[in-house]
DNA sequence: ATGAAATGAGACAGACCTGTCTCTACCCCG
DNA sequence: CGGGGTAGAGACAGGTCTGTCTCATTTCAT
């Protein structure tokens, strides 16, 4: 949810790479890793299949690529931002995650969290993708227990884990078209707070 | 999670169409209803592909069979059943789910919500399927209502949106692996109950 | 400008998917 | 016993998928 920088020079058309990148970011977030084939994302960035299997060995690399993308544009540059931006304290930066999903459920375009949507996609306990997915959602977690402490909470993993509770089902909540989930989660959100004494 | 009666007579092997069914039931259950091809399903049911497609129009029929069978079999027969025969009383089963879902995470083939698994694995908002997942869903949150009523909650729906909301994030963090998810969610539970008074 | 590297375009293989069709055999009820 | 409905087995069509290969063209640094 953040724009590219035009990557080196100040005009140039991106590298094969890039573009694929790009392409499977926008499908792979939009319709699921496992809906889009190699050939709808070649036909988007404009490239031969032979640009793609040149850059990443097997399509499951490219998911994975597309996974480290997704922490960087959404969970970094997009939620800890706009949560770091919009809170004053500890306590509303944590509160403030809910004020910017508000926003993310009411897109059109919204379609859920790629992290849970890949782990749920991919059935097979055992595969790379899917133990990458469930290492970003824990990700997630290292920053609201960052929070967590700032706020002055002891148990930050207990409660970064009910907080992330808290978002990961007003996510499938929205996605089964709850117009006010993130409304819901913040009012749990605030129990919780008074709870730990935050 | 409950057995089916021998259909007919005392011990006579069940037709096919039932065979298909039950086949379709673990095997959806297990993988997903995407990951999972007629062929699968045929051979673990010992049924030709005929005996298939004459009791079922296409495999989009076969899943909305599934999902009808999984709301009897897990929502009515178990989760209803089982919140319903430990709790004493209203406020006692909703928490009861809880405990319910804390034996369920702990199984060694638990895979999840299939109603939320399917809506995920479907992206087309338009699809029958996943509009019936939805349904599914609803379904159990008028469940959740009900009790909310009887253990005298005023705003029924608010509530049972926000329960539901818990046990839908609690399934996640189970699917990522937490075993103490359960736990998680029954504590805000507990929060969410005192803030309606019951 | 020139040579090396990257790219575009598309054919192709092999696997898998849903759904159709045929043919044979069984089973059950009258 | 006999006949009609049901089931098993498997070939088949038509599509999609990932991944490989070839070859002409473009692009870039030297």
């Amino acid at each position: 949810m953040a724009e590219e920088p035009a990557e080196p020079g100040p005009r140039r058309r991106p590298s094969g790479r890039e573009r694929i990148s790009r392409a499977a970011y926008e499908l792979f977030t939009r319709y699921g890793t496992q809906a889009v084939g190699v050939d709808a994302i070649i036909a988007y960035a404009g490239t031969a299949k032979m640009t793609l299997y040149r850059n990443f060995p097997s399509k499951d690399d490219l998911i994975l690529d597309f996974l480290r993308r997704r922490e960087r544009l959404w969970t970094e540059e997009w939620l800890r931002a706009e949560a770091r931006r919009r809170g004053t304290t500890p306590r509303g930066q944590l509160l403030a995650v809910f004020e910017v999903f508000d926003e993310w459920f009411a897109r059109t375009d919204f379609e859920g969290c790629s992290f849970l949507n890949t782990m749920i996609e991919i059935g097979d306990r055992d595969s790379p993708v899917r133990q990458a997915a469930v290492a970003h959602l824990a990700n997630i977690r290292a920053f609201l227990a960052t929070l967590a402490a700032e706020a002055g909470i002891a148990d930050t993993d207990a409660f970064s884990r009910q907080w992330h509770l808290l978002m990961k089902g007003s996510i499938m909540a929205a996605c089964e078209g709850d117009a006010h989930a993130a409304a819901r989660a913040r009012e749990l959100g605030e129990l919780l707070l008074a709870r730990y004494g935050a």
